[in-house]
DNA sequence: GCCGATTTGTCCGTATGTATC
DNA sequence: CGATACATACGGACAAATCGG
């Protein structure tokens, strides 16, 4: 391991999308600004149009911007006022803290290993009778119980885990200890009133209901590893999405959501 | 005008897209299930693999498949049960309740024409000074009032429209009478305390909050004509998203979401 | 552990269609 | 009408991961 910064990107698509990415971010094409034509991108990057496209798309399905067929790609992005916790893509809790400007915080409630019912089957999406790890957890932001986790993680693809794992990231001892590689996540995102362990965990204020996000996450080699509920502080919680409409004449090459 | 089924699709991508997921929902390839290499896949459409990427690219976006470096693609499936009204892309009420099997009915509350003035600019994102119009209005569904509808939509951008317009379609009057493409949507998902105007129009039972989705809506030609909140009855209301991880091997190549 | 076949991931160059100006 | 710009599609090349022998 050498100095240099983490994660240097290894495919060319991406070093492009984060360089334009930083660069929108950074002011250069407000609002309503044209970017270069693609041709002239293909230039100064030094790559193919295909390339382009591709980190061009990224960026549109980021909400960054959007192209129209014989006029150009142009800058839709309006910086976010960041006073609530703004949901990503799939990790780890303490990223997704900092990334929000949060200093976060874990404190462990619960920690069991139980093997999934009928009706937790149901709900969860895990087969009855799979052995999974039951964790409870509060997540505190700048010291304040903001959000309630509940995780199923199956036993089989993350053995070995413990309480003093669970209170600190089970990601980072998933992926750089066991090798897991996690790939998807379906999530829905509801609203739910208030259950009394909410209402004991969370500084709930006199709010009585709290934001939930269900997801089913999945490894690469196609099983289905984590079933988790967060449960959300509803004035501390925003989620964001950039849909597009397809029977329209612009129809993006947008790649992955890119968090 | 031939008898032809609605939404021909032009492009090849999206009539693969199309053909594998009416395949996958038809149970043909449950979760778990391998789809045959894209190579086959060329042959059996008769295209590059290129175009076969995209469209796999696109069922991995909705969150239908997954794919695997040496291994394979295979379907991560799960149909969904379908209680409550899950939200989709960017599309008329009417379309999104027909495609919950839903019958759709709207209630015109309030029309009115209007200059945005500070505090609305700072929420909605219209400069101050906008001319819009300012809508309110109740969506039934099976003639049960569950979203209550507040739009801003910019005068330039669809000149002419009235109270008996906006109890219909405003979308179909924008991009069929006036030409408008819709394109991008930006929306935030938040919880919020439900106002007396929720509790008035809404049928909220014992409930005390709605679900609110704020969304940003933009044209082809770049400029944002809506602002738009909806407020749902929240047990009747899910959203539903698929992420992936960025920096894990799989980088789907995924297309816009469609939906 | 190595090798080769298969499969997906990245990237390129090119051609053609179509919308905008 | 021509020039420019994005949209679609093809074919090829090579890299990297997986799996079986």
């Amino acid at each position: 391991m050498g100095t240099e910064t983490n994660k240097m990107p290894k495919a060319k698509y991406e070093s492009i999308y984060r360089d334009l990415k930083d660069q929108i971010e950074a002011g250069e094409y407000p609002s309503g600004k044209l970017l270069p034509s693609e041709n002239v991108l293909c230039e100064t990057f030094g790559c193919s149009r295909n390339t382009i496209r591709r980190a061009v798309g990224m960026l549109a399905s980021d909400g960054y911007v959007q192209s129209q067929h014989g006029k150009g790609i142009w800058s839709i992005y309006e910086p976010s006022d960041q006073t609530t916790f703004v949901v990503g893509g799939i990790e780890p809790f303490a990223e997704a803290a900092r990334r929000n400007g949060r200093e976060p915080g874990t404190r462990l409630i619960d920690f069991k290993e139980i093997t999934v019912d009928k009706e937790m089957s149901k709900r969860s999406g895990f087969p009855e009778g799979s052995e999974v790890y039951y964790i409870e957890r509060v997540r505190l932001l700048d010291g304040k119980p903001l959000i309630f986790d509940i995780n199923l993680f199956l036993k089989s693809a993350i053995p070995g885990l413990t309480p003093e794992l669970a209170a600190g990231s089970v990601y980072a001892y998933a992926e750089n200890e066991k090798g897991l590689k996690v790939t998807t996540s379906r999530r829905k995102i509801t609203a739910e009133r208030a259950s009394s362990k909410d209402k004991h965990n969370l500084d709930l204020k006199d709010y009585d209901f709290v934001c939930v996000i269900s997801s089913q996450t999945y490894s690469a080699d196609g099983t289905m590893f984590e079933y988790t509920r967060s449960r959300h502080r509803p004035d501390c919680f925003c989620f964001i999405d950039t849909a597009f409409r397809p029977d329209s004449g612009n129809r993006n090459t947008a790649l992955v959501k890119q968090a």
